[in-house]
DNA sequence: AATAAGGCTGAACGGTCGTTCAGTTTATCA
DNA sequence: TGATAAACTGAACGACCGTTCAGCCTTATT
């Protein structure tokens, strides 16, 4: 599931000291780079937040294109991980997108400055490791596609084959707008009404009438 | 309309000389900052770029966050400048709306690169200056939320007055999307078949039935 | 032709930052 | 307890980059 401990090398050899040493790199730069950015964020100030030599840091990491690495990698698996269980597909398809939409559009708001994050630093990984979130990211929606494919299945829904992935993808947009638009958004809706009126526009849309 | 011209302050003094090397100035960065990235790309890249060098640059801006002013600024006009001409608000308002979508969308395709861009580099900006890139947007938002409400009155759409802002957010980042996500989308549809469908999932949710 | 000012030049400055490595501390085990 | 290796330290290195400034060139004016 997670890249980042395969690919990237250390020099240190006990493997469980590198997975409790990176989570804390992780923490320390999570932080720094959400409020001042990966380039304006120095490998010292994350060394030093969490108590750690320069030095040492560069054990556990290549490069400081590593550590960025490991914080979208983190982000994507924590997003990842609070959606994926609390979805579930039942006979009511309707009712299922629904819940599964505002499950992902509460964790966004709730993550709001590391969706925002993801948005905009994507770009400074090497082409090679860019792969990797964009993976992750078709993962995310791929549980959105499979209850829309579900509830065309089963008669729920009324979308043309072709327009599935589509689908999936606005449903997720809509939501990340919710971050990435929230100098507009944030002070003319609340929330609940949000979740309320997107939900209902694309159910209204793909629902059979 | 644009900022740049009146709060960027330079030494020279023939204001028509400042024009027309601050094109210059835009035309250079432009390019690289879009493949580059605004951090990567050196002042003294950009100089080089048309031949002019550091010292001089300098007497056109003050600071590098200046030339990413300008930039910005530029794109967002070139955005606008080509939309809002072509927009029409007519009797026929599902028409008007189609023709709007279409026209933006197109244009959103072609400076794709452009519009990634000013997603992952207003953070670069100072606050004040983000501002203005908001400003901007919301500007751009105005259009649509006009033809939205023109549709509205005249009976043809069926909107609750508190979502026309939404809706006219949500027809944007529908478009903004096609740059963004091109990774997943523009290897599954063409720019046509994206155009027609979202156009129409749009239309669908707001005309009466 | 002399003067002056506007515009131009690029070497030099000062500072920052990612990365390394020679040496120290700590832990392990014979 | 001494030896060995693993883990840690932070000063130093080298490269880069935004910005400045002392002086040069060009043009216009008297």
């Amino acid at each position: 599931m997670s890249i980042s401990k395969k690919e990237i090398e250390s020099s240190v050899k006990d493997k469980e000291l590198i997975e409790i040493r990176r989570k804390e790199i992780v923490n320390a730069a999570v932080d720094l780079f959400v409020r001042k950015g990966f380039h304006r964020t120095t490998i010292r100030e994350i060394a030093q937040k969490f108590g750690m030599s320069v030095g040492t840091l560069y054990e556990y990491i290549r490069t400081k294109e590593d550590i960025l690495i490991l914080v979208c990698d983190y982000i994507n698996s924590t997003v990842r991980m609070r959606v994926k269980p609390s979805v579930e597909i039942t006979k009511d398809s309707a009712q299922s997108l629904k819940n599964a939409i505002e499950i992902y559009y509460r964790i966004i708001d709730e993550l709001q400055d590391y969706i925002i994050f993801l948005y905009q630093e994507t770009k400074s990984l090497s082409h090679e490791n860019r792969k990797y979130i964009f993976k992750s990211e078709e993962d995310m929606t791929r549980i959105f596609e499979d209850i829309l494919k579900h509830g065309v299945e089963q008669g729920s829904f009324k979308i043309d084959e072709k327009n599935i992935l589509l689908t999936a993808h606005n449903i997720m947009v809509l939501g990340q707008m919710w971050a990435f638009r929230r100098w507009a958004l944030q002070k003319n809706y609340t929330l609940d009404r949000y979740i309320e009126t997107q939900s209902k526009s694309i159910l209204d849309q793909i629902t059979k009438h």
